[in-house]
DNA sequence: TCGAAACACTATACCGGTTTAGTGTCAACG
DNA sequence: CGTTGACACTAAACCGGTATAGTGTTTCGA
């Protein structure tokens, strides 16, 4: 099946390239009557302009590119990109603005595409998510000039705008919550200290309980089920074990809560388990696991409104999420001093 | 930051646009001195080929889509399409072909983002999942003459190549495991029958047990975790209930071993559970569930590799996924008969 | 009634590649 | 010595849009 072109079009009406292009873009030298008419028939031989010729003259490719460096194979179970990237298309797709997805093997390679990307008019301009304390790929995106919008945190981003989220009133509602029950010394299993959403949150944590007179003690781990189980062992294994737990993600949390009733622990009258970031996980496992929850699919949304004013040419800000919600269930209770 | 284009090369080397096409295509035409210079003068300067100029001229985009017609925010949890998304790209980034990745409300929405990016030349091929009994994708596909590979099912394709599983030998080996351990009336809670994948299963099973002398119900749900719920509640309440049940994902069989839990029973004392299709979800529970492992990643792979041939006008054949490894974990065991 | 402005449209350059036809140089061969 | 052919390269057309300059007709005002 041959697909029609602008010229396809300009024979059948009786007039130019030139008129046809005017009458579908909406742009004055065609007369009303010409116009209906030129979109008539456009809409009934298919005509869609080529995304190719569209690009070469205009220099937009009418894409925006998300890349994440880690093996997609290990995302699989983790709800927040599906989420982000649900939120990027419900913008993009009214705009009929596309996303090219993948995901690279290191920082390096990534930018090494951005290049690429860029060097080829594949994108106009990218989210970056994951975002490190010595992160290359921001410098590495203002000196290509690409219009990029980091996602998740509001430091380390240079001149490039950001969707992220208030670490500590997040930390605040943690903590009061576990503070209301009782804990007195909690701990939190985080992600590694290079990322700066992880830093972030290890020091609003530190900040905030000790403002609420609370001990606190952070542990890193990779976001895997092995390791939050391993973090966990440590913590409870320590002279003064953690009534609570925070993790940083769902599946640590999740991991966590299966080894303590292996171990013979009862959650939540023995440990209270608390996760950043909520997913149906927690709402599947027994006992349901009390979570932080985000609008992710929200911020996905305003990411993409952000990098579609950038790519505009704009000068565009960056955006605060809205407060995240608590969703009590039921790995979270009071703490009853029988042990010590 | 301009961004050198082919004319900036042939001017610095003092030859014309065609000359450097020539060298960096590898084709005959210039010399190897001058195809050199030209390639050392391309890589200093950073000149990558402008996709859209290509594009344009040969008539290929570079870029395959995939959409899933599901609200991609209830996806989040599905490893299936992420390990999916895996494969494809370990394939496609070899070959520098990128992926345009993006969710349609229904099928017509789907068709008709088709018609558009085939129309703009937006990609070269597509992915098509979820085929359904009375799918009109593959003859909306065939008609626009649009490469494509359907993943899933060797049923209904029609004349598109496709990656499918040999279900009838999957079902056996889990009859097999189930009827080893002395069940003799077990259940199936599948997706709904209107998709392939499911009805083919359901068949499948039906025949398997016949054979095996066991006993088979099959039910619908939707893959949710409620629905899951929902129909194993329906299943127990039976005058005579399966000792076992067999989900289709892991999402419901997770849901309904946290359902059953809560209700008394004890897994696997009272009720086996199996799921079909291996996350980390099913590891990460306790009892941890037994599930058949399918190599997705590889089936993306497959599927990658057999679009690429078929884009470029090979006639391609169909590719039989490998079998799957039951994973057998705490959730199924012997079938005591106390109660009967 | 004439000139100017507004309008509707055409012709064409242009984006950055690929590809085909064409040109000039040189070596080989009868 | 003249023809042929291979070689290395140039010139230009082409892909399918958008944008700009130009042209012919109508309308309006003085």
């Amino acid at each position: 099946m041959k697909r029609p072109t602008i010229a396809d079009v300009a024979r059948q009406a009786g007039v130019t390239k030139a008129a046809v292009s005017f009458a579908l873009n909406g742009q004055p030298g065609v007369s009303a009557a010409t116009r209906e008419r030129i979109l008539a028939i456009a809409d009934e031989v298919g005509f869609k302009p080529s995304s190719a010729a569209r690009a070469l003259s205009d220099g937009k490719s009418g894409a925006f590119g998300l890349i994440i460096d880690k093996p997609a194979r290990t995302l699989g179970i983790e709800p927040y990109f599906t989420q982000l990237i649900s939120g990027i298309q419900d913008e993009l797709s009214q705009r009929h603005v596309m996303l090219l997805f993948t995901h690279a093997e290191d920082q390096a390679a990534e930018i090494e595409m951005y290049r690429t990307w860029w060097a080829q008019h594949r994108v106009d301009g990218v989210f970056v998510v994951d975002l490190q304390v010595r992160d290359r790929r921001v410098a590495a995106l203002e000196e290509l000039g690409m219009p990029a919008v980091v996602v998740g945190t509001p430091r380390g981003a240079g001149s490039l705008p950001a969707v992220w989220q208030d670490d500590r009133a997040a930390t605040a509602i943690l903590v009061g919550h576990l503070a209301g029950l009782g804990h007195q010394r909690i701990a939190r299993v985080g992600g590694f200290p290079r990322y700066w959403h992880s830093k972030l949150r290890t020091d609003a944590l530190a900040r905030v309980a000790e403002a609420a007179g609370i001990e606190v003690v952070s542990v890193t781990a990779d976001y895997t089920a092995e390791h939050g189980v391993e973090a966990t062992r440590a913590l409870l294994d320590r002279e003064q074990p953690p009534t609570a737990i925070l993790y940083d993600n769902d599946v640590m949390a999740v991991a966590a809560l299966s080894a303590a009733q292996r171990a013979g622990l009862a959650v939540p009258d023995d440990l209270s388990i608390i996760a950043w970031g909520d997913s149906a996980l927690c709402e599947l496992v027994h006992p349901s696991v009390t979570a932080l929850r985000w609008d992710t699919v929200e911020a996905g949304t305003q990411a993409a409104r952000l990098l579609n004013l950038a790519a505009e040419g704009a000068e565009v800000g960056s955006y605060q999420e809205g407060p995240p919600e608590l969703m009590v269930r039921e790995s979270t209770g009071r703490w009853r001093q029988n042990g010590s």
